[in-house]
DNA sequence: CGTGTTTTTTACGAAATTCGAAGAAATCCT
DNA sequence: AGGATTTCTTCGAATTTCGTAAAAAACACG
């Protein structure tokens, strides 16, 4: 896989402002050829680096309540444990952690009930949780889902 | 803000697999015309329901350590703290949380010592910041994304 | 350094997509 | 039912994307 050099990142950090930017106008921003942001895309796809995308916010959709759920598992379970836990369409992340929780999950629904019926009939019923500390969000400060970090494409930006 | 009702989820699904997919192919797939597709979409992202993005692997740009942390805070303090850590690039998520940690954050680094020097030097010269336990992810089973749940789509497919 | 090789970038016409706007259809309200 | 409103379709024009071939740049090695 090829190195991601600095106009790459410059290509991403547009696309991150605006999946649907055309290429045409990467082009034009970055002063190059519409068929070098192109080429660049179909290499950064291909390699897996990113992917087109939307992202839609929970709230309107209707999922008012968001949760992180830190869990403790037996062991030799977790990994079953966590395979479970991503078949629920309730869950968007699962991940396995070293501290204080075995793995983290996070979780959305539509309202109270909705979360106290998963953990008391789903979670409940799956074999090898030992413990589950419900963190129900109040409030959001960031969410930023630009991995290519500001900072780094600054960096290079006088070089 | 209008409803949204089952075509909009049904664009929005179509997008959340391919958010480059063309108005003309979405129009295809769901039966209907370019032309609705593209008011249904230029009324979301108006009333931002949704927007596009790309979604990078931090892992591919280097991003190696990946990590939650909770956090304590000083009463009265927490929104200040949590706008400060809004600040910090290394930082991609921040909420407040009813539940063992006042805060919780989502970090990203490039190396353990980029880690290390983050929770030393910078945490530690936040005013307010009462303890810090930080989980370390070991690995990802799933970072799903999609907040049009699969089976609330499903449910209506027959209406 | 210089020359051959490979990679990257540019250029350009053809195909596809998006866009604006106007008319048709459906929905809503009373 | 009838008029008003919203949503949907249609269609030509503008823009974007795509395929590809040639130019330019970067690289490798004697």
């Amino acid at each position: 896989m090829k190195r991601i050099d600095h106009l790459d990142r410059q290509i991403l950090q547009i696309l991150q402002d605006d999946g649907r930017t055309p290429y045409t106008e990467i082009a034009h921003q970055l002063k190059i050829s519409e068929g070098t942001v192109r080429s660049r895309i179909s290499r950064l796809l291909h390699d897996g680096v990113f992917e087109f995308v939307i992202r839609t916010d929970p709230v309107k959709l209707g999922l008012n309540v968001q949760t992180i759920i830190g869990l403790n598992t037996k062991l030799g379970l977790q990994q079953q444990v966590a395979e479970e836990l991503s078949q629920l369409p309730e869950v968007r992340f699962v991940g396995a952690f070293s501290g204080k929780h075995d793995l983290i999950i996070q979780a959305f629904f539509y309202s109270n009930t909705e979360l106290i019926h998963f953990v008391n009939e789903r979670l409940s019923r799956i074999e090898g949780i030992l413990g589950a500390d419900v963190s129900l969000e109040l409030r959001q400060y960031k969410d930023s889902f630009s991995y290519v970090r500001e900072d780094e494409v600054a960096i290079n930006e006088k070089g």
